[in-house]
RNA sequence: GGCCGAGUAGUUCAGUUGGUUAGAAUGCCAGCCUGUCACGCUGGAGGUCGACGGUUCGAGCCCGUUCUCGGUCGCCA
């Protein structure tokens, strides 16, 4: 049996008293006197009080005081006016008085509240994550998640894009990311890949004249997870011809200006502003600065020259740098304990120490007091701008560690302080990327990835200095985090052969990987640029979520595995026989 | 792979210096209850203290190993 339902539970008003109505939903509490039996009916909409007594009947009566959260059940009634109405809910003001009632199914006592402030284990979360979505934080969640992407298709629709899907059985091209592999039953002994974006697809579609094309797409990496990254993920991904850089900014603006009005209310003032990555990397020691909070890192270099601190000495003469912070109102905050707990955290990016100078009420008191005089302290204060109350934090070593370390650590203390105002959404363009850089095997690899155009007036360093190469490629970076990523892209096929070449490719090797690419820019390719943005970051930061997991129906633990499916698993003689695929049994984990 | 944190009832947690039968809240079960909405009252069930090993007269607690989960660094063109 099944009632057709005339409302969801979340709907019925004051207006609606005296309406017979249907409703159907989750048993989310039972409240029973024995004669009289409250039950509160949740749908995705809210919450419904469902009033049941013996005047209709004992049976329903009987039914009622058998119900159990989180049965599945459909109720027919009267709406009526409370006597005591209840201003938390929407529903407050009505009750429902059941004249029937039907069971759907049963449920067990289910191992999590469906609530939104259960702060339960995630991993059990996870492996019932179809209880945990009953929760109206994560229906929430997953309907803002759908406005942004419908937000999305009609604001590109409305500018030209076309939405064009990709293939998702892609060749394996084993740069950077590592590709999840998916063998192939026909061509045995060969696999596709899964891909980690469509860049390339894209890149033909420009040629093929789409002119614009976009689509919301998953994409693949089979990396180490975090918080904010996910082996699957959903890119927001476009491309534009006869577009440069400016031209593709400008449209993002105008739809993350949309965005920010549709989903938060909020007018955002566009442009955004745009740093360098250098001057990004030089204020805040990121390339994705959070710049809700002032503090910014400043180079002491000029200060410590023959300084009587040999650390420092040795930092310079290594071609390192000396850099500090200033924590306004942070003197009193830190004591001893908390700089070594926040020292301790430091040495994952490098730092050997870090040194302290404090002006507490006047008082001068640092970490390197007995090899500087007061004087000289005052002095380092003055130029990290520090006033009385203030603590300066300083890191030596090389660049990287300084630029890697303070970065942490302004974000560190502005959150411990409670610098960062949470309704400030602060978009910020990074540009002007290098090209490339160096790994620690001294290899040349692309920051960005090898399509990515170089600044057009800087090319002859690619014969000079390759490591001084800027790239015409932009980020946007929201409160400290990269929503997107994308660049003016290479059309000409002698450049692009340059290109490959810098990063140490043979001509045989690019041939394999990407001569489809290159053999589609003989003919015509246009010039085109685009932007692909990580739509799960996007819907976490828009709902102030700390994991895109609050925001993915299901997603992926730790150890990427599925908690609800528990994938990956072991395929099964007869498949691995017919792909022609043998386990070796002693690479594979315990689980075989 | 490294580092940090966590693992005790279905769930969230407490558990003192190593000492009798491991507690609380909530949930669950039973009974009573006609205006609750964190309903109330009475009673009850529920534990391989993640696992293994060691120290000890005695281990939830100390030591070692290991497993699981989360965070993070490496990694993420």
């Amino acid at each position: 049996m099944l009632y057709k339902r005339t409302h969801m539970c979340g709907e019925l008003r004051i207006d609606n008293v005296g309406a017979e109505v249907v409703l159907n939903g989750w048993v989310s509490k039972a409240r029973s006197f024995g004669n009289l039996v409250f039950i509160d009916l949740r749908d995705k909409t809210g919450i419904t009080q469902i009033t049941i007594n013996e005047d209709v009947s004992d049976e329903l009566l009987n039914k009622a005081n058998r119900l159990r959260s989180e049965y599945c059940i459909g109720v027919k009634g009267k709406v009526k006016e409370r006597s005591a109405k209840n201003a938390n809910i929407s529903t407050g003001d009505i009750e429902v008085f059941a004249d029937e009632m039907v069971i759907y199914s049963e449920s067990q006592t289910p191992p999590i509240y469906i609530k939104d402030d259960d702060n339960v284990d995630e991993s059990l979360r996870l492996k019932y994550r179809y209880l945990d979505l009953r929760k109206s934080k994560m229906q929430r969640n997953l309907a803002v998640r759908h406005a942004i992407v419908k937000c999305a298709r009609d604001y590109f629709d409305e500018k030209g894009f076309l939405e064009i899907e990709t293939p998702m059985l892609i060749k394996p091209t084993p740069e950077g990311a590592r590709d999840y592999i998916v063998p192939s039953r026909i061509n045995r002994g060969f696999f596709y890949a899964l891909p980690q974006s469509p860049q390339m697809f894209k890149q033909l579609l420009m040629v093929s004249g789409t002119d614009r094309y976009f689509q919301v797409v998953k994409c693949f990496r089979d990396e180490d997870l975090r918080a904010d990254r996910q082996p699957e993920f959903t890119q927001i991904d476009l491309e534009m011809s006869f577009a440069s850089g400016d031209d593709v900014i400008e449209v993002q603006e105008g739809f993350l200006k949309r965005l920010m009005k549709e989903i938060k209310g909020i007018d955002i003032e566009i442009p955004f502003p745009r740093i360098s990555y250098a001057e990004a990397m030089e204020r805040y020691g990121s390339d994705k600065p959070d710049t809700r909070f002032e503090i910014e890192l400043v180079k002491l270099n000029s200060l410590f020259i023959n300084s009587p601190f040999e650390v420092f000495n040795k930092a310079l003469s290594e071609g390192g740098d000396i850099r500090g912070i200033c924590v306004p109102k942070g003197a009193t905050h830190f004591s001893r304990k908390k700089i070594d707990k926040l020292a301790e955290e430091l040495k994952h990016y490098g730092a050997g120490g870090l040194v302290w100078i404090k002006n507490d009420a006047g008082n001068i008191t640092s970490s390197i007091g007995k090899f500087f005089s007061e004087e000289d302290l005052r002095n380092i204060l003055d130029n990290c701008a520090a006033v009385n109350g203030d603590i300066v934090f300083i890191v030596s070593g090389r660049t990287k560690v300084t630029y890697d370390s303070l970065g942490f650590l302004r974000k560190k203390v502005a959150e411990a302080l409670g610098l960062i105002d949470n309704d400030k959404y602060n978009f910020l363009w990074v540009v002007d990327f290098p090209m490339f850089e160096e790994d620690d095997e001294g290899h040349i690899k692309a920051v960005h990835h090898p399509f990515t155009q170089p600044k057009m007036d800087e090319l002859y360093k690619l014969d000079t200095d390759l490591l001084d190469l800027n790239a015409n490629a932009y980020d946007i970076v929201l409160n400290g985090v990269e929503l997107g990523g994308g660049s003016v892209r290479i059309h000409d096929k002698d450049l692009q052969e340059k290109m490959f070449k810098a990063l140490g490719l043979s001509e045989e090797e690019c041939m394999d990987k990407f001569g489809f690419l290159m053999e589609a820019f003989k003919y015509g390719a246009p010039p085109h640029a685009g932007i692909a943005y990580g739509l799960d970051r996007l819907v976490m930061l828009l709902l102030g979520e700390k994991s895109i997991r609050e925001v993915i129906a299901f997603p992926k633990n730790q150890n990427a595995e599925c908690p609800v499916s528990e994938a990956p698993s072991y395929p099964g003689e007869g498949q691995l026989e017919e792909l022609g695929i043998e386990i070796h049994m002693d690479s594979a984990n315990n689980k075989l």
